[in-house]
DNA sequence: CGCTGCCTTGAGTTACATCAAACGCGGTGG
DNA sequence: CCACCGCGTTTGATGTAACTCAAGGCAGCG
């Protein structure tokens, strides 16, 4: 997914202008940005640091929807003309920093720049193709190729290049909640494909040596 | 969800003009609409019948997303200005009639009638809530508490109110993929809610007598 | 009144969840 | 530099929900 992808084609000028109209907010990490259900009023975009959606099920276990980096819009449906409420929550994983604009200023911006009402759009598609990525691994009825799946897309998203493959900072508790499986089965998987060499374990941190490899082995 | 959002808050003469600008294309049962990963030329908007949105799996299970009924708008990947692929397909249910415009077409519209653009994220945004409930159903771990989602869900796009409670027409198999369960177990716990007095079951159609009620039963 | 396709029922199997217990990495302070 | 401690992780034993496959029933159509 592309970053920045909500300022694109603005020229620099009125680039300057739609990020001086907003404020900056630092937050610690696990600092909660926003709840599932308020009432969306602010627009962020993620300056630096990590963060996260997530949202709660009913019976209390916190399911991970999606990462975002630095560029990453958040709270989009703080730009629909109606009023409406933030659909899923929002959280830093680090310590991190976003840009802030409330649902008034942001409503004269695009106003004022309606490119910027067009790159909401293209940012709700993509989250819409990360949804149906998501939903294409959950309905893959093995465990193996819900968790493969789960580590291809954070590749994609949180991936570090290292000198032999990608650097994933995650726990097996974040990989199981994404995956919907349980800490022990996360465990025994990823056991499984260390011992077939398709990536190494380190207490919070995988490195992935071909994501491939893993489609192959749950094919 | 809201049906027509598509042309919602465009002054009638302007809504006139934007119908004025498609083609209408009608189609029989089970035709398909267009297909995932195809480039997307044409935005849709069903004006009769029923269709719905699928998609396949890698082992070639036909999953099916949403049903759409008329008014509900097909294919906005289209709009994008950045040309880009369907995300799902789509196909008709029963014989139905599509408006159709071509990608050109609907970008010239966007610049005459700028609200064309803010309804196409509302619906955007309306797909992510779909997609982001179906989410939540799938990670919801017993086939009961899916199957039971699925129905309710389906109360709101396909329902028929009949006097003792709400007809949905759909089969078994249609369900069963929905929910990711199979065949089996789908009939397995139908003819318990059945047993319970939730809803009436007849081949191709079910009466959901409370929709509430099978919530209650699987909490 | 027979035929087709949807649906049901049962028996056997299995992948994954659950629970309990212990291990050891890696950061901290002495 | 070493000892400690907390938390992420591992391993094993056990249970069970749901899948699979096979067979048969039956609704509704022509």
């Amino acid at each position: 997914m592309n970053r920045w992808q909500f300022l694109e084609g603005l020229d620099p000028a009125d680039a300057r202008a739609v990020l001086a109209a907003s404020t900056t907010r630092r937050l610690p990490p696990h600092a909660k940005i926003y709840e599932q259900s308020q009432a969306a009023s602010s627009v962020f975009l993620l300056s630096s640091g990590r963060a996260r959606y997530f949202s709660m099920t009913s019976d209390g276990r916190k399911i991970i929807l999606h990462w975002l980096m630095p560029g990453d819009a958040l709270g989009l449906a703080a730009i629909l003309q109606t009023p409406s409420p933030y659909r899923v929550s929002a959280e830093t994983v680090r310590e991190s920093a976003v840009l802030v604009w409330s649902r008034e200023v942001m409503q004269s911006l695009m106003e004022a720049y309606p490119r910027l009402l067009h790159n909401a759009l293209t940012v709700s598609v993509a989250y819409l193709d990360l949804y149906i990525a998501a939903h294409a691994a959950l309905v893959s009825d093995t465990a193996k190729q819900r968790l493969a799946s789960v580590l291809v897309r954070l590749t994609d998203s949180i991936g570090n290049e290292v000198s032999d493959g990608v650097e994933l900072q995650v726990t097996n508790e974040e990989l199981a909640s994404a995956a919907n499986i349980t800490l022990f089965t996360a465990s025994r998987i990823l056991s499984e494909w260390q011992g077939e060499h398709a990536l190494t374990k380190r207490r919070g941190r995988i490195i992935l040596h071909s994501p491939n490899r893993l489609l192959r082995l749950t094919a």
